[in-house]
DNA sequence: ATATACATTATAATAATTCTAAACTATTGA
DNA sequence: TCAATAGTTTAGAATTATTATAATGTATAT
């Protein structure tokens, strides 16, 4: 059995259509040991150059909304020209290098819980995010 | 003494040429009681309509870009199509409201200090801020 | 098999931001 | 004071990320 076919029927739980190019994304994105965070630009050029595939780009743009929407990616927001997207869709922080503009998961037991202690009324919490820029220590950059 | 000599003094102090446009719009982003929290198209609007003002988009662009840059002003990521300006420099953190898409600080006092257990090797820890989510709690949207 | 609904694609459109080069202005110092 | 110069503003063009469009292609249910 290859291992598409788990894609396939991963697709199919969530109401995706398996096509060949979703297929393909799920091999690019979920194949992983670990945590997987990129850019649309990031993932063209890993379809393209990597695996050698044709693959439009609004397909990409599409497809990665799609999971998005079914809950496969969650959009992590750092900086404001780019949409990053990460395969970890639990709640959970992140250290951005601004450096080599990389993002690293924070494990969960490296940080407490965040209590917030008054809200805004009327509103519920949707979500708390935390994002802790790192950057290399023997350079006086920002 | 008209209010603007304040201005232009600190423009000057922080090496900043204080222009009419700067000036102006120093007017418009610190002459408040409250933080103020803005996009570039929030701050063009105001000062052509609020203000009937004429000044170049271009302008505004590296006004507030010399004002970030200068630590008058402090970009927040939420939104990965719109860039969000600060006017409290200092580190905090911000409830996010989804239904409204409004910037609100988050008191000193209603969250505790955040603390990484473990930092990433040779990084140094430049901020950490944290993200409150919230939308309205009578509607069942994301 | 085939109709149908959904996907993919190339390309155009849009939106936010940055670049460019010419005109303008604040500052410096003769 | 006033010209030189260094930095600023401006309109518009260019760039970049993203979304829309409409024609073609494909998965799925009957």
């Amino acid at each position: 059995m290859p291992k598409n076919c788990n894609f396939i029927e991963k697709l199919r739980e969530v109401g995706l259509r398996p096509t060949k190019q979703r297929v393909k994304m799920c091999e690019v994105l979920f194949n992983r040991e670990k945590t997987f965070h990129f850019t649309i630009n990031d993932l063209v050029k890993i379809i393209s150059e990597k695996m050698n595939e044709k693959i439009s780009l609004a397909t990409v743009y599409n497809t990665v909304h799609a999971f998005e929407k079914k809950g496969y990616l969650k959009e992590i927001s750092i900086d404001s020209h780019k949409s990053y997207f990460d395969t970890n869709t639990s709640a959970h922080h992140h250290f951005f290098d601004e450096d080599t503009h990389q993002l690293i998961d924070i494990d969960k037991n490296d940080i407490d819980k965040i209590n917030i202690k008054k809200n805004i009324s009327g509103k519920k919490i949707n979500s708390i995010e935390v994002l802790v820029r790192v950057a290399s220590d023997n350079q006086n950059q920002k």
